[in-house]
RNA sequence: GGCCCGUUGGUCAAGAGGUUAAGACGACGCCCUUUCACGGCGUAAUCAUGGGUUCAAUUCCCGUACGGGUCACCA
């Protein structure tokens, strides 16, 4: 590396981080930090009719909340401001002039409705649709009388008519196409602002930009982006595009499908880390077999390299095993502290063993969101059916069951008050299982079922009576008993 | 439709001429002095397809199919 490296993340403030966009801010910033870089922060709101009151601080707080933190930007200035395209829009016009001298770029006077006509004919004819290039060929006196007349124009970059154009991208490799399938696109639109496609040009190269990642789109446009590059004489950046997130094979992650935010995901419950951690991991794949990385980490193990050329398919069945994964890793303070909350949403009792709960809760617990349903019954014992009781591999039905219950109750009523916890109990229902000469699950499936009335649990029969406590248990081993019989 | 890109198990994917074609999620099975959405151990994949090149192709080349992207005075 014989330059600095300088990276930019470019939204437009839309009020929306699609996760796509968030992974490519994602491996923006990594290129630039792994590389002890500087990562540039520049909002492009130069579409005013999609401006969305708030969007950037959107920007602003998705970033920071995810730890990628912009050493340049509109909030804290830099060296090559403003970082704000809108605030840019004097300066693009005297470079589309500097084309248009150099015979790169022209002035186009054709009307809105003469294109329409002239695509429609195109389309008719089976043609491409693109430019005609009916004012590429405009003496310099008539420029000048239509200038001077105030005519509205719009400047065209002039893509040569042969010949092909080849530019290299870090992923595909080099691409070449043809210069006649080029359109002349508008640089410079009739209101004197430029187009996205040159402001990105000039602000990438008046910024230092030396890497670029972008969605697979622009990928057809790149050609006409080194033509631009050449014009001026400019050396381009390495473009890395990356795939598209997808929802299935044949369709984008869209708005709609309520995944395709940070936002979204935030709102179902998963961790902020689970989540860069997944998004990092769709579309690229790490050497190791390690899949589980901090932000600190993935700046050392990223790779250019490992990205995929190929769209994936975004897949919330990972993502909450990650997320699983991150929670099973938190300290039991960390996690109590965060589950807290969450189990107050349906547990408002406070006679329980709240510690135990969470215990057993924190290796079940994938997702925050779940746990006020994983924790429902311990307010109130919910209805239940009889058939809980029944489990084929335990060897138990109603009947085994009730006679379970029987033998159980006098044991944990024996229980003094102040020794009913997790040891005693198991320790009384362990000797009772041994003099019953039974299986475990006999005895403690029945009791699992009676005191939660629910299929599945944190933990098993002997936790939740401690958690519950004694009088409670008591009276729900008693109604189950009143239901088996 | 033109142009560009892609195609390894249900999903994410490693592998880059000769491999038992990794790993993870999911599924399934078994195990575990208590159920499970914990843990442990296993099981399932001839690499879209046809043709080349080669002693040898999932890996290179061409075609086909399928999928995606793009063809704006929008970003």
């Amino acid at each position: 590396m014989d330059k600095k490296v300088r990276t930019r993340f470019a939204p437009s403030p839309t009020g929306y981080m699609h996760i796509g966009n968030l992974r490519t801010a994602l491996y923006t910033y990594l290129i630039a930090k792994q590389n002890d870089g500087t990562f540039i922060l520049r909002i492009e709101d130069t579409d005013q009719e999609r401006y969305v009151e708030g969007a950037t601080e959107v920007i602003y707080n998705t970033l920071r909340q995810t730890g990628l933190i912009w050493d340049e930007g509109p909030d804290i200035g830099g060296p090559v401001g403003p970082y704000i395209q809108s605030e840019r829009m004097g300066i693009f016009k005297d470079y589309a002039l500097q084309l248009v001298e150099s015979g790169h770029a022209y002035y186009c006077f054709c009307t809105k409705e003469e294109l329409e006509e002239m695509h429609k004919i195109q389309q008719v004819s089976g043609q491409p649709t693109k430019y005609n290039g009916h004012c590429r060929k405009l003496s310099k006196e008539e420029v000048e009388k239509r200038l001077a007349e105030g005519v509205p124009y719009v400047i065209r970059q002039k893509i040569p008519e042969e010949g092909t154009t080849t530019f290299h991208d870090e992923l595909y490799g080099d691409i070449t196409v043809e210069n006649s399938t080029l359109d002349d696109q508008v640089l410079i639109k009739a209101d004197g602002m430029p187009t996205y496609n040159f402001a990105n040009v000039v602000d990438d190269h008046l910024m230092g930009i030396t890497h670029v990642v972008r969605g697979n789109e622009y990928l057809s446009s790149a050609p006409k982006y080194n033509l631009l590059y050449e014009a001026f004489g400019w050396e381009p950046p390495k473009y890395i595009h990356v795939e598209h997130i997808m929802k299935d094979a044949q369709h984008k992650l869209a708005k709609r499908d309520g995944d395709a935010s940070f936002q979204d995901l935030l709102d179902k419950g998963y961790m902020v880390e689970a989540i860069i951690n997944y998004i990092a991991l769709l579309g690229w794949a790490p050497k190791g077999e390690n899949e589980i990385f901090s932000l600190e980490e993935l700046k050392k193990e990223f790779s250019i390299s490992g990205l995929s050329k190929s769209p994936a398919i975004f897949d919330p069945m990972k993502l909450k095993a990650i997320n699983a994964e991150y929670i099973r890793r938190m300290s039991f303070d960390d996690f109590k502290a965060a589950a807290l909350p969450y189990i107050r949403q349906t547990v408002k009792r406070e006679d329980i063993d709240i510690d135990v709960l969470v215990r057993t809760l924190q290796p079940r617990a994938e997702v925050f969101v779940d746990i006020p349903e994983q924790v429902d019954f311990v307010d109130a014992l919910p209805e239940y059916d009889n058939a809980l009781y029944v489990h084929k591999k335990m060897k138990t039905n109603e009947e085994t069951a009730l006679s379970a219950l029987n033998e159980i109750l006098p044991v944990l009523e024996a229980i003094p008050e102040n020794e009913w916890n997790e040891e005693k109990i198991h320790e009384e229902l362990f000797a009772l299982i041994e003099k019953l000469g039974v299986k475990n699950g006999w005895l403690l499936w029945p009791l699992r079922v009676a005191v939660s009335g629910k299929q599945f649990t944190p933990g098993g029969g002997i936790e939740l009576c401690a958690v519950i406590g004694k009088a409670d248990s008591i009276e729900r081993i008693k109604k189950g008993i009143a239901k088996l019989s």
